[in-house]
DNA sequence: CTGTTAGCGCTTTCAA
DNA sequence: TTGAAAGCGCTAACAG
């Protein structure tokens, strides 16, 4: 490199409020009072100050502030992981809710993690309150301890007394997309997906049961299967070998659907002519695809911004009744469920 | 109506480390002691304080800890934006590394925020160091000032004196995917997208410049585009109408590519067979399509675990030689650069 | 092994 | 409009 960094730059203790009011001549009562924007500052005051931090280039404490003003304008937010696009709109939508409302973002991954309530409780050191996914597998017993001593937000959990709730609807969307694949003739539906996994999952078969109930025929177990990739191509392998037999899948989400799809053509299965697939969430690959994956569209940013609004609501104690949020979803109609695909000219487009 | 003082919340003042002392009948320090798992506790006094705390439901304070130990055990984070898995992939890298050094981790997303120079200086007043993407669009001045109070680590950014930088190689492997394509004996070959967006582009289009010349022939000006879906279909709109003249696309990254990709198929014309797509970064669609996307893999998880890790070396003063981190790439060839796809059995696997 | 005691850097009365 | 001073909750000498 052409800079050669004679000397390498060291990050010493720093500048601090002491050292900026010496520097401009008053007293850290006033550098205080303008850092904080306060109004009953004499303009020549505020510029010295403002100078004498500038060159100082002052860096404050956030630890310091929170100490004094006993709280740490930060929220924490615990996701399972980050693969997909489904945590990460939810952590879009709470980080630039959170920053509106003037809060940093401490996140936590829960997957891997050792040691994962003392992790949460670590996190909840630092934070005036957090929010949780509720599939992270963290023990009820850490939740309910957490929501004791500071607000806590469980996305897409069950409710709890201690803590509040927010999720998109589940039930009856997919009694919805349930009842439109039953409207194609279709009669031998299975539900892909582990309802025990998550109260989304099981509100998703729930809706799958009703839908069924009301067209008066019964409705399969469902397969328990996990939300991979690997385990939706394994189940197009059980249907190919005849192990499991259905003329339509409804796939808790659309990485399983996908992989289903991909696997049960690439083996020369016709979808939706031979068996529909329907899935859950509308990742961008869903209108890739071919045929277009008719799916779920989930609200998942909205999610994750009522998520720290309720937390703050919490921390600053607009005491809003506890309880139970949910947010709607709506139907993607495409073609993998049996409706004809739309003309060439426009299939590429959402 | 109640005077100022009567809070709704629900969440207390909660109990210090003076309330656990008074309640386990010992000192703070000795509470401090057995919380820091300091070994030179007597197992009574170590239960006891346990107890206290649990029974106290004692949450600490970090903000009181960092201030007595003058650092606060937290890594910046800053991404533009989370869509697509590039970001997120860096992100959990990043998390997992931070959380095995004991660090904790605050997000920042730049995109949207108004006063960015301001919202940065703001983490920075909470974490012991920073990570920011290249492209984050963080004025340099900012950047330097940062890197002046605290380390900084710039991902697939461009060097710079005071701040380390770690990225992935863009160069060879961009002149190696381009000579891939020219091996299928395509002629007139196009890099889409903007090389003055972040270095990472400039450098690709700099391989793909680097592979024409020693193949003896002149490369094409880049065509620049942004990197969204949109921008692709555009694009391919533009080859359709004949305003613009290629044999095979080098696209700066996946989205650009598949866009493209369906949106020429959907018109008529045939991939590979009358022009070559290649992509880069290896996002999940990219082996879902029909061809798959001949793309270039970027260990994105390592990057953002070298972020941290560079981080930590700086905060904990291992004074390293300050400068750039390259890490690998590798090429993975499917079908839509000419390549005979696999046969069916496999087709869905990575 | 335990307790006492200074701070850490900032905010915030309270007086002047 | 300003400054002095008292904490905020925790850590870490330093004695005992």
């Amino acid at each position: 490199m052409a800079t050669g960094s004679g000397h390498p730059t060291r990050h010493p203790a720093g500048a601090t409020i002491y050292s900026v009011a010496e520097r401009a001549g008053v007293s850290i009562a006033s550098v205080s009072r303008v850092l904080q924007g306060s109004q009953a500052v004499s303009e020549k005051t505020r510029k010295r100050v403002l100078e004498a931090a500038d060159e100082l280039h002052y860096v404050p404490l956030a630890a310091a502030r929170s100490l004094a003003v006993r709280h740490h304008e930060a929220h924490g937010l615990v996701l399972p992981e980050l693969s997909g696009p489904y945590y990460s709109e939810l952590l879009m939508g709470f980080e630039y809710r959170a920053a509106e409302l003037g809060q940093s973002v401490v996140l936590m991954l829960a997957e891997g993690k050792a040691d994962l309530p003392r992790a949460v409780r670590k996190l909840a050191t630092r934070v005036d309150g957090l929010a949780m996914l509720g599939s992270s597998a963290i023990p009820d017993e850490t939740v309910s301890a957490l929501g004791g001593s500071k607000p806590v937000v469980l996305i897409a959990g069950d409710e709890k007394a201690t803590v509040d709730t927010v999720s998109s609807e589940n039930t009856s969307s997919a009694r919805e997309i349930t009842a439109h694949v039953l409207g194609h003739g279709r009669t031998r539906l299975l539900f892909v997906g582990d309802p025990t996994v998550s109260p989304d999952i099981r509100d998703r078969y729930a809706g799958f049961v009703a839908a069924h109930a009301s067209a008066g025929i019964v409705a399969a177990e469902a397969v328990t299967v996990s939300l991979r990739e690997a385990d939706g191509t394994a189940l197009a392998d059980r249907l190919l070998r005849g192990d499991l037999e259905a003329d339509a899948l409804v796939c808790a989400n659309d990485e399983l659907a996908l992989a289903v799809m991909v696997r049960l053509r690439g083996s020369g299965l016709r979808v939706p002519e031979d068996v529909a697939v329907v899935g859950w969430d509308d990742v961008m690959t869903a209108r890739y695809v071919e045929p277009g994956l008719t799916t779920v569209r989930q609200p998942v940013r909205e999610l994750g911004a009522r998520a720290s609004d309720l937390l703050h609501e919490r921390i600053t104690g607009s005491a809003a009744p506890r309880g139970a949020q949910v947010i709607p979803t709506h139907l993607v109609i495409r073609s993998s469920c049996g409706c004809p695909p739309p003309p060439v000219a426009v299939r590429a487009l959402p």
